[in-house]
DNA sequence: CTTAAGTCTGTAGTGAGGTACAGTCCGATA
DNA sequence: TATCGGACTGTACCTCACTACAGACTTAAG
């Protein structure tokens, strides 16, 4: 498929995709004889995946680090590891903060149930003490 | 205490803790007769919910809203709630994705800790029609 | 064969989120 | 009382992540 299909099925703009190959995110497409890139399904969720990765936070660079991730040989195994464990580390911390929010914004809506007005920001109130 | 305290102990530079109060994401400070702004403990919790939110992928005006999230009158529950109860399926969203992630990578070290050579991108091939 | 839509490269502009002065004022210390 | 660090406002500048052309080439439809 050419990039105008791949941006329609992506739901990422032409343009943009463009940029992730220039930023590497995207490996060079192969090219027709025309010069135009050729893309395959794999590349959708590729896309998708930067797209969802940046949504959680993480910068185009965390991202092309993450996509590099791979094992090729014995000697290079540490390196990977101790990456991948850095960035498993960073996802779990995430995790638990969102779970704090999750919380909090569970008891909000329960709050709003029990028709109780709060008077302080609750989410403040919720984190007293709790650094998150 | 003033501004190059409250700096210091929350990790945020001065400069970006105007720029908040200019955002709206901080109420104005109190002032001192000089002028000075002053502040208390609680203005830590909040700046570190900033940066911490932030870090989440929630952008400044997500943030603006989630402090501003109370329940003042039984008129005001029910946008209150739908509010509070989009930023939760949002929340619940990021937490499942983040969840995704975090098992890719567990099972990305374990195949490190076997010696064994990934020939592909392992993050790729575990979306494999997955989505995320 | 024409024409319109799609793609190419390269460069410039945009919006979010800061960051860095310049120039001035406050206030604790020698 | 001189002085030096910290704070003030306002404006300019910066990086990241796009986004929008301009000008040229390719391809599909009529």
């Amino acid at each position: 498929m050419m990039i105008g299909q791949l941006s329609k099925l992506s739901g990422i703009g032409i343009e943009t995709i463009r940029f992730y190959e220039r930023r590497g995110l995207l490996s060079p497409a192969s090219r027709k004889s025309s010069g135009y890139r050729q893309y395959d399904e794999q590349s959708i969720v590729r896309i998708k995946f930067i797209k969802t990765a940046k949504d959680l936070g993480f910068t185009l660079d965390d991202i092309k680090d993450l996509l590099s991730l791979k094992v090729r040989k014995e000697s290079q195994c540490s390196k990977v590891q101790s990456k991948a464990q850095k960035k498993l580390q960073e996802t779990r911390e995430k995790i638990s903060n969102l779970k704090k929010i999750e919380g909090i914004l569970e008891s909000l809506v329960d709050t709003c149930k029990q028709r109780s007005p709060t008077l302080e920001c609750p989410i403040l109130d919720s984190l007293k003490g709790e650094s998150l």
